[in-house]
RNA sequence: UCCAGCGUAGCUCAGUGGUAGAGCGGUCGGCUGUUAACCGAUUGGUCGUAGGUUCGAAUCCUACCGCUGGAGCCA
């Protein structure tokens, strides 16, 4: 039996049967040397596995062969056969091996294992390795997951701007989107940049939040989700903060803050499911390398419910615990890492969702409570990464927005569409937002969020 | 942006005022159905950059750059 077109290496490697002529092709990983023949572990980023090559010295070009070095790429065809060694089921004893390309000693690629800060300085190279090739294969299996879990569900799929002319959605600093020379800025009479003459006729930003855009499809199509790049212009330095992710931010009409708060946690165990069944091979390897409590503490969180507390009881719940703490706790405050840390860490160990906070914390369109004092708003939190999850019921009563605005120190007619909203066939809606990058570093336990990001840009840094 | 730590060979690091080191990698040779193979030899440096102190600086001081951890902001 043959196979005409190259076979991927996971395909070859699950099939059940030998096959005497099959094609793969990859980047050599690592070749050793025996009596009559060298041992070559190829890779094509197909599967964390390697297929081993054997290539005898009877290859036409078996000195070629000899000289390959990790790093090289190179097409082979030959019989499938059962391994006569231990270590693996399958291996291809090559009749036919082809130098595609080579490389030299300068390949910065080792068979040894790398940091992950090394490896991010050699962005281009590093999906060659182990660790990156298994983050990315699982980002892409998530990132279908996602849209899956929301059809599913009968959710329907909004491209939301990327450019926007709203700066004000309360999510941080924006980046500014212009044609205009920055040598040579058009003036008004009165000396202030014209933005008229701009290419939208106004000021542009990317956008923070897709957020107010899947409230007005939410109020048409019942349940929607966006799921796209985000940008903040934030000068954070952390291995939280990225200036360009993505973000998923499902919004749903007629739907309160508890079907919220169901719908997030759903979401979250859904994902962490998704990676434990589908990506067997990559969690293994980060349970090993990167965090040896991860797959506990992931199949906790699928087979436990969730912690629900409101705020003033996190309060009380912080003020009681004795711990030390370097920030003062107190209602009205908001809570700090370390707070958020003990209660997720330490005090419950699993993920929580934390709601009704103080209305004066919180942006201006989260629904009043009866109590006049909360807001619908929640986060869940996760050990380890804080919050990847914020949300909140959506205020849908005009006058009470209205209201939420001026108190915010916002103009109610500069968001006259959003309010067109509440004022035409208003209903109680509610969303959230889940970072893409937070849920990959919790559910692969990379601690970096620049290195789940295939290209990461951060302040100061945008090199590739 | 703030606080702290770290920048020495391709990589991971040792060296705390007196001749620049190790392991791994690479290269060469040997052995071998091997598994991050093994054995031997060998290669490899503007000690982040620029000033300063000193007879003498990788080492002490200053500034800057970069990275890491934490904080703030948030997802």
């Amino acid at each position: 039996m043959t196979q005409p077109s190259p076979t991927p290496i996971k395909g070859a490697l699950q099939r059940t049967a030998p096959i005497d002529s099959i094609e793969v092709q990859g980047w050599v990983r690592t070749r050793r040397d025996s009596k009559d023949f060298s041992f070559i572990e190829l890779n094509d980023g197909s599967t964390l596995r390697n297929l081993q090559i054997i290539a005898k010295n009877t290859l036409p070009n078996y000195p070629a062969v000899q000289r390959l070095t990790t790093g090289a790429s190179i097409s082979v065809t030959g019989a499938l056969v059962p391994s006569q060694g231990k270590g693996q089921k399958w291996e291809l004893v090559a009749n036919q091996i082809e130098v595609v390309g080579t490389t030299d000693d300068s390949y910065p690629l080792q068979k040894k294992g790398h940091t992950p800060e090394f490896l991010r300085e050699i962005a281009h190279l590093r999906p060659r390795s182990n660790l990156f090739s298994s983050v990315f294969r699982v980002r892409s299996r998530l990132a279908f997951a996602v849209h899956r879990f929301f059809q599913e569900r009968g959710f329907i799929y909004v491209h939301t701007p990327i450019i926007t002319g709203s700066d004000c959605e309360g999510a941080g600093e924006l980046f500014r989107v212009t044609t205009l020379d920055a040598e040579n800025m058009p003036r008004t009479t009165k000396g202030e940049i014209d933005y008229a003459k701009d290419f939208f006729a106004r000021p542009t930003y990317l956008t923070v939040s897709g957020q107010l855009e899947a409230e007005a499809f939410a109020l048409a199509l019942s349940k929607v989700y966006t799921f796209g790049p985000t940008f903040r212009a934030e000068n954070s330095n952390t291995s939280r903060h990225a200036s360009e992710f993505w973000m998923i931010e499902p919004e749903m009409a007629f739907c309160d803050l508890k079907g919220n708060m169901d719908l997030a946690e759903e979401f979250v165990k859904y994902l962490v499911a998704e990676a434990r069944q589908q990506c067997a091979d990559e969690m293994e390897l980060f349970g090993k390398f990167v965090d040896k409590e991860l797959l506990a503490r992931l199949d906790f969180v699928v087979d436990r419910p969730f912690q629900r507390i409101t705020y003033a009881e996190a309060v009380e719940l912080l003020k009681k615990s004795g711990a030390k703490f370097e920030f003062p706790i107190d209602y009205g405050l908001n809570l700090q890492s370390e707070h958020e840390r003990w209660l997720t860490e330490k005090h419950f160990q699993c993920p929580i969702t934390v709601f009704n906070y103080p209305k004066e914390i919180k942006p201006f369109y989260m629904r009043v409570n009866d109590d006049g004092k909360t807001v619908t708003a929640m986060d869940l939190l996760v050990p380890g990464i804080g919050e990847i999850v914020g949300g909140s019921q959506r205020e849908e009563r005009l006058d009470m927005l209205e209201e939420n605005m001026r108190r915010h120190n916002m103009d109610p007619t500069d968001y006259k569409w959003y309010l067109d909203l509440r004022r035409y066939g208003t209903v109680p809606h509610s969303g959230f937002g889940l970072g893409f990058e937070r849920m990959l570093m919790f559910i692969t336990g990379v601690p970096n969020i620049r290195d789940v990001i295939p290209f990461a840009r951060t302040p100061g840094s945008a090199e590739f």
